[in-house]
DNA sequence: CGTTAACATGAAGGTCGGTTCCGCTTTGCC
DNA sequence: GGCAAAGCGGAACCGACCTTCATGTTAACG
């Protein structure tokens, strides 16, 4: 996107960006997106104003972190296109393991649902996710295991329920993530 | 619950009592529960204090109108129970049309997971759907229709999931609640 | 080692939204 | 009609948070 070239940052700097960005994941983990920044600045061992050095808005920060996490649910996504056994089992395994890594994580499962300040930097994420789901989705169509009917939109609607079970079940609403899955994705296959 | 014997509101009380109930509902069907208590007294047509002559706190407000919501939804369920057709038809009728009233109001998709303040003043809706839900749940299950190891809490789950979903539709996210109630009921279907 | 640009700090500023409070109005009753 | 008591209005209050800025510190480089 942007063709700027940043100068190298000072080591100092690079080392507190790195501490923040740790921080900054570890408070929305905990709190969602409503965790403050104060709260980061002081696991961070920082102050304020440091923070936004680096990130000039709070939205910038949970930005960064939701393209990370984007990225990562694509990498597991990708990684399922050469996982072997049926293609059912490869699908679901590998919805299984995104919603796992999400699970614990009360931002993340609050932005999986498409939180618009998401849109903007973890577009490519998004994208490459979209892409290696759309393939999954595909082979589990062919083969007959899945309802003919079903798109990447059915899925990324079940991961949108999912982010509200988690965190539900997280604040104590005596529901269980897992179940949720279980029954979700029986509710994509074919009959 | 509390037994003290409130002595009758004066008319105009009665009145913009209601007045504030009414243009609650409207503000926080629009626009969530980070509704304003100003918008909500604008509405209505009163001033903030008369807002909080009648309601002590906006949790309050919130419970109250959640307390009516899951009346509703009870009302809804123990309809069903006198309802004609095949079990299945009938439970997932009723879990249509519970959608179906939630689907509009963005609070209400929010509060449907189970959202801590509604646990006090909406605790008699709440037992009341469950009852309901149960039976209902336990005909389609004798029945055959329904996966065997079904149970209320999975509504509730799938319940919890929709108002996520509804909620994101509604802020644009290019989702649909009616392809996702579709997927989860068919997910609590027997194979 | 000295210079300087980059960086860090955290108190202060600004805003937003729930809640309070006191002077004024209306209702209900004699 | 007159009088409490109940109710109303909305400016002011207050706390919570994000963000800024003036001042002090530190890395990088000659």
């Amino acid at each position: 996107m942007s063709t700027i070239a940043h100068r190298p940052l000072r080591a100092d700097a690079r080392r507190n960006r790195e501490k923040v960005l740790a921080a900054a994941a570890a408070a929305f983990a905990e709190s969602g997106l409503e965790a403050q920044i104060e709260d980061i600045a002081r696991r961070a061992g920082v102050g304020v104003g440091t923070v936004y050095r680096h990130f000039p808005t709070k939205e910038a920060l949970v930005e960064a972190l939701a393209g990370e996490h984007f990225e990562r649910l694509a990498d597991i996504a990708e990684a399922a296109l050469e996982q072997h056994g049926t293609p059912w089992e490869v699908f679901a395994t590998a919805v299984w393991r995104c919603a796992g890594a999400a699970a614990g994580d009360v931002a993340w499962c609050e932005l999986i649902g498409g939180h618009p300040s998401t849109t903007q930097a973890a577009a490519g994420g998004q994208a490459r996710l979209a892409a290696a789901m759309s393939a999954l989705i595909g082979r589990a169509r062919q083969d007959g295991a899945m309802r003919a009917d079903a798109t990447v939109d059915d899925v990324r609607t079940i991961m949108c329920g999912f982010g509200h079970v988690a965190a539900a079940q997280r604040a104590g609403a005596g529901l269980d993530w897992e179940r949720y899955l279980e029954i979700a994705l029986d509710g994509l296959r074919a009959r």
